[in-house]
DNA sequence: AAAGGTAGTCAAGCTGCTTGACGAAATAGT
DNA sequence: ACTATTTCGTCAAGCAGCTTGACTACCTTT
């Protein structure tokens, strides 16, 4: 049991890549074929109430830079809006436009419909084991690129 | 049980965030602190018999020359060497020197002390579980970078 | 009112990847 | 055996996404 620790890296990392690579496939067949997995994670934060482009730049572990960057290209594109802070001037709260709810909403359709068949073959117990002990690794919260 | 699928990706994804973090600090902390986690997905590959640019190519799913120029990078750095390949002279094989296979025990090392805790904590049973319910979802083998 | 800190952008530069083109060697076709 | 085609690796140039540095506008503290 002590060496074969070794082999559960690759195995979540398989599984973490099949996810990724899954949903984008899937955002994709669903119209939006201008974005890439990095857009997701900036989706993520987003998607509550927005944010500013210094929060979104803490979440995925960029510079406000290279943030605002990012943000001006989904405002080109079409999935988000600048909009003024309501309580500093200074600020500007990125928010979602319908479109990029619609985005959003695929996404987990293409989630959901890759990890349905899954679940369903782990069943309930299995599934929540799983969850505690993923928990357990990591911290979720800040999802973001890995490196 | 349905709506819930959603958190699954976020897990997964922290999970395998903790992992290479994890796993790039014991790396540092052992005197590696000229690679990226990129790297390791190179040494990966190398650690069995070696392999040609060509196959380090479609193992990280970058072109060819990307390659050759991580492996030139490596060489310079002290962790692999090029050899002649024995069975094609257009080839060359490219292998881990020691250093480098010290760099592979080191990360090793860093893996199995990242997982141990976790392990134990879960026990045997559990663990097995795990490991059957994440090779379900992803395809191991090739292991790289996901976005 | 003045001083310092914070939000966001503009500009320049770097790094890791890409596409394109090439010589050397293996393989296939005749 | 000889040519034609494919494959291995590299050189060169370009691009995309990030970085650091500098700056303005605004908030906060005293």
């Amino acid at each position: 049991m002590e060496r074969d620790l070794l082999d559960l890296p690759v195995l979540l990392l398989s599984a973490a890549r099949a996810l990724v690579d899954g949903i984008d496939a899937g955002v994709r067949a669903r119209g939006f074929d201008d974005l890439r997995p990095a857009h997701g994670f900036a989706f993520v934060r987003l998607a509550g109430d927005g944010a500013t482009v210094g929060q979104l730049a803490e979440h995925l572990n960029v510079t406000k830079q290279a943030a605002s960057q990012m943000i001006e290209e989904l405002v080109t594109k079409g999935y988000v809006t600048r909009r003024p802070h309501p309580d500093d001037a200074r600020a500007r709260l990125v928010v979602l436009t319908p479109k990029g709810w619609a985005c959003t909403r695929a996404a987990d359709e293409a989630a959901t419909e890759l990890l349905r068949p899954w679940a369903a073959a782990l069943g309930p117990e299995r599934l929540a084991a799983l969850r505690a002990d993923l928990a357990r690794l990591g911290t979720p919260g800040r999802v973001r690129p890995i490196w």
